[in-house]
DNA sequence: CTGGGGAGGGGGCCC
DNA sequence: CGGGCCCCCTCCCCA
């Protein structure tokens, strides 16, 4: 900047050469920002480490790592590989980023370091890592021991990312200042010519782990579970550079490594899911560059795959745990601009920052309004944000781990005081997870239930009660439910229903905390945060998050418009559209309706001509 | 500018 | 658990 401030000056024909100064600008801005991390305030990344979310800015990461640059560039939801970091380890770095501080952990500092050595390198954070060497060096152990180690119970992948750490190694040659020098590098976002030769040739690296780490990440599978999805990596930070459109925007990974790797070369052959074999890495770089559309496409069509059913993977990771995230900063956040401005800016469509307005509505319906216990945020706000505040629940009986949010350590402390696990029902705190689990036990299902008659009283349950075929739905569904009065053909489904009626919600989305009745709704909701679109149109490539939407899109194309209305004879490709059609109608209809009420009554004369109603009185 | 249609997307719910 | 349908909201386009 200073240079391009000397630069224009010149042009301008100033012959001063001004160069002033803050002494404490860089620290300044970091320490402003880390508050702002802190605050979840315009953070507009969230990194996944296991099942603990940190919210953070993707220009400071990109500005700290290539590899953060080129996953924040596209993503906005980054999940890291779970064998190469932890929370505990990506806390510490996050704060090292912020801060160029390095706060160790309890553990044994060569443990930690090593540790953080790991995923440093993993995270192409050379200076951390650099930091790391130095302090295992002092160790009077060499590294090269300790890379050994890495190796052990690892795949040899991981063991091939310790050796590429020993090359990156070359980087940070003085690490001393290098606390110093940290804002400044985060200031110039400028990276050494050896980090960025280093991190082209590291990449591969990079994915390959991502790779290998999403079959641990999901669902604790094996390390060396070899059934073709389990092989073919699911990680999400990968799925960004697949992405041809926003990677050629990067000018940075067109590397002539890049270009001419093997796995450039191997980039034709990935036309399918399983064509990312060990070594076919590096096709999301080349099909990157690829001009060849089919090649995107098909790509594009091997990431979803991935992605989709990594992300499955990632749930049954996630539902296995007792801990689930806090609703994130997206909550604090009431009155955003348009959801769709907002995610213009978000390419796989995951959806960070403020809600959708569709969600915040969801949340205020189903968690303002029906909270049975409101939470606590919202009781010390003064309930100035009902409408964001709510939160998980947990299925009765089955006591599943809805209720219970892992707070991120340092965030937010204050609501809840030094507890960071915390019954959302009755807000109570607990310093263990343990201890909340045992505390939930003791809800009882009574307290998911509203006990009171005539609160479910839905339209659809009350014309229910109306339903002339009821006789007959009691002999073909003997499953009633005992609150509307529907029935079943099965008891599952029955059960299915009665979740319906409960105030809380069993299933919680793990990004933005919103609660479903069943496990496929909650999945389905998933999707959209992940930007997941599986279901490709043939004929112009748009893509849906359900087949049933394909469905309905692959009319547009065949022409075909089953839905015609009665009254007008107009023709509709979706259903819905018909019916929306019919609204507008209806005034019609409705006055039709009447008119034939009153005809009846009155002996009246009407005339229905078309679709205008004349009447004469 | 407005209203209507087309279409994308999300949630609820049942099978 | 996925498929399918319904309902809703929203945006975009066009007359």
């Amino acid at each position: 900047c200073k240079s391009q401030e000397t630069n224009y000056m010149e042009k301008q024909g100033s012959c001063k050469k001004v160069e002033m100064e803050l002494p404490n600008h860089a620290k300044q801005l970091l320490l402003q920002l880390n508050q702002q991390r802190a605050k979840g305030f315009l953070c507009d990344v969230i990194i996944v480490v296991e099942n603990a979310l940190f919210r953070a800015h993707k220009n400071i990461l990109a500005a700290s790592s290539m590899y953060f640059k080129s996953l924040v560039l596209h993503d906005n939801l980054i999940n890291l590989d779970t064998d190469m970091v932890n929370p505990t380890v990506f806390r510490q770095i996050l704060d090292f980023i912020y801060t160029g501080k390095l706060l160790t952990t309890d553990q044994p500092g060569e443990q930690n370091f090593n540790a953080l050595l790991t995923a440093a390198s993993y995270l192409q954070l050379h200076d951390l890592a650099a930091l790391c060497r130095k302090k295992l060096k002092r160790s009077s152990k060499s590294f090269a021991g300790k890379a050994g180690g890495l190796g052990v119970g690892r795949s040899a992948r991981s063991q091939r990312l310790s050796t590429a750490s020993v090359i990156q190694a070359r980087y940070s040659g003085s690490n001393e200042g290098m606390k110093g020098s940290h804002s400044k590098e985060l200031s110039k976002g400028k990276l050494s010519d050896d980090e960025v030769f280093i991190s082209s040739s590291n990449q591969e690296n990079c994915h390959s782990l991502s790779r290998g780490a999403s079959k641990n990440g999901g669902g604790g599978g094996s390390a060396n579970g070899s059934t073709g999805d389990q092989e073919l990596g699911l990680d999400l930070s990968k799925k960004s550079p697949s992405l041809p459109v926003a990677a050629s925007h990067d000018d940075t990974q067109h590397s002539e490594s890049q270009h001419g790797s093997p796995q450039s070369a191997s980039a034709p052959a990935a036309n399918s899911a399983s064509s990312f074999d060990e070594s076919g890495v590096g096709a999301p770089h080349s099909m990157a560059d690829s001009s060849d559309p089919m090649e995107m496409d098909l790509s594009e069509e091997c990431h979803h795959a991935l992605t989709e059913s990594g992300q499955r993977k990632g749930l049954r990771h996630s539902s296995r745990k007792k801990e689930w995230i806090k609703k994130d900063s997206a909550f604090d956040r009431k009155e955003g601009s348009k959801d769709r401005d907002e995610g213009e800016g978000l390419p796989n469509g995951i959806l960070l920052g403020p809600l959708s307005k569709s969600v915040e509505r969801s949340l205020a319906g189903a968690y303002g309004a029906d909270l049975p216990y409101p939470c606590k945020e919202e009781v010390e706000n003064g309930k100035e944000n009902s409408d964001d505040s709510g939160q998980s629940e947990s299925e009765s009986g089955g006591h599943t781990s809805a209720n219970y949010v892992y707070r991120q350590e340092g965030f937010e402390p204050v609501a809840y005081g030094d507890n960071l696990y915390v019954c959302i029902p009755c807000g109570k705190g607990f310093p263990s997870s343990e201890q909340l689990n045992a505390h939930v036990e003791t809800h009882t299902e009574e307290d998911l239930y509203i006990k009171e008659e005539g609160t479910y009283g839905s339209k659809d349950e009350a014309e229910d009660l109306s339903n002339p075929n009821q006789a007959y739905a009691a002999e073909s569904r003997p499953f009633k439910c005992s609150v509307c009065e529907k029935s079943y053909k099965d008891p599952a489904t029955l059960r299915q229903h009665e979740k319906t009626h409960w105030l809380t919600r069993p299933f919680p989305c793990n990004i933005c905390g919103k609660m479903f009745t069943q496990r496929g709704t909650m999945t389905r909701h998933m999707r959209s945060h992940l930007g997941l679109k599986p279901f490709a149109c043939e004929e112009c490539g748009m893509r849906f998050t359900r087949q049933y939407r394909l469905t309905e899109h692959m009319r547009v194309h065949s022409g075909e418009k089953p839905y015609e209305c009665q009254l007008c004879g107009g023709k509709f490709t979706q259903q819905r559209n018909l019916i929306s059609h019919l609204r507008i109608e209806q005034g019609v209809v409705f006055t039709f309706l009447v008119v034939s009420y009153e005809y009846s009554l009155l002996r009246g004369t009407c005339f229905i001509k078309g679709k205008t109603i004349v009447t004469f009185m």
